[in-house]
DNA sequence: AGCCATAGTGCCACTCAGTGGCACAAGCCA
DNA sequence: TGGCTTGTGCCACTGAGTGGCACTATGGCT
């Protein structure tokens, strides 16, 4: 099952629990998309991979949590890129969350990760539970980038604490939902590449401005 | 308890409906603050309140959304006062609808509504499950929000679905979300009143477009 | 190679959120 | 007053999530 991997050279206990989480993930995905979230109970999915309930809690904290594994993975990973130090210097703080997030993207394995995202989303549209939980996860997700920011840059002191780059960090985020809503929605079973899901990433922070500049002309009243 | 509000003359049973709901949501702040959202069970503020648990349910879909209704009735008068013909016309529609909340926070009851508020937020902050609920509720009046936009004006038919509209409204929501967090953070047990917050949602609108240009300059490295 | 210390697992019993069903009471309408 | 509707109480039941303890596998050390 899904052996060497980028997994590299870890500790055999960490490959062992990293395998069992992502079976637990796969499985997870494919018994809730065929049956629904709340047409599968924990002790079936711990059934099926042949692990203890104890072990998933160990794993995950939600039931929830596992059927938003991939958008973690992805935030994760985001948050290390972060780190790098950038090749501009200067550049709109913006601009630069948004490259990071693009870069982080072509930096998801190819091969699987695009899907599991896309069953995890569709999941997610029809199980409020699960879109909470991952609406919570980013909400966190943005105050630690906004401390990275803090500690990476230097930002000018701005006043009420961090508000202007946490309202920063806040468009970034909700472009990026965006581009996931509309990338989700392409029609039917077109294969989709985390290429794909930047162009859309793009598209949205692009029409940022528009957003802000938008008239409001009213229709004639019917 | 609490009785002769504006509720005006509803049906009586309409009226006893509305102030077990109160009931139940003051009760539920009062008890969640003292002894932590999780220190309580529904069989507990059920007893307090002399409700059965079935009636809770019948009220309010999860014990999250009792903690979170301060919040849920400013956003279900907002979706009313979208309702009303704006003043200006050709206004752009990011200040429309930041005028339509400062609006709606005028007409919140003076008097209990910034305390009941104050408290739920507290808890948020300290509750993942509540403030993912509060979230969850926000992205579901967001869509709702657009759709009134959409059959109201003339956006001038966006392209990629209703992408433009639908950053204006997240990026109010997100202002409304700082200013909330400002507000909440506020010294101590300063008295606050929907006008603060009203003030707060200024300050974090003006501060979008500063966010959208701040610049990045790199700290030197320590 | 052999042997602990420890990280991780399985099992079991328990709490409590949330639901379905049915009988009953209170408000409403004639 | 008596039917009708709407909302409530009660009770049993499912399933998520937790705590505790005994057990096994891993990795470091001699």
């Amino acid at each position: 099952m899904d052996t060497a991997r980028p997994t590299a050279q870890l500790p055999l206990r960490e490959r062992k629990k990293l395998r069992t989480r992502q079976a637990l993930v796969d499985t997870a995905l494919e018994l809730f998309t065929e049956r629904g979230f709340d047409g599968v109970t924990l002790d079936e999915l711990c059934e099926a991979v042949e692990v203890s309930k104890r072990t998933f809690f160990r794993t995950f904290t939600s039931k929830e949590d596992v059927a938003c594994a991939p958008l973690h993975d992805m935030w994760t990973a985001f948050l290390k890129e972060l780190e790098e130090p950038p090749g501009d210097a200067g550049l709109p703080v913006f601009d630069l969350l948004r490259d990071t997030l693009l870069r982080t993207l072509t930096r998801m394995p190819a091969d699987d990760w695009p899907h599991r995202v896309l069953l995890s989303r569709r999941l997610a549209e029809r199980t409020p539970s699960m879109d909470a939980h991952g609406l919570a996860f980013c909400d966190r997700t943005s105050r630690t980038v906004v401390d990275t920011l803090l500690r990476r840059f230097d930002l000018g002191g701005t006043p009420y604490e961090d508000l202007v780059p946490r309202l920063t960090v806040d468009v970034l985020v909700a472009a990026f939902h965006r581009a996931l809503e509309i990338w989700t929605a392409g029609a039917g079973d077109t294969p989709r590449t985390a290429e794909d899901l930047a162009t859309a990433v793009r598209t949205a922070c692009a029409a940022v401005p528009a957003s802000l500049a938008l008239p409001a002309r009213p229709r004639p009243v019917p």
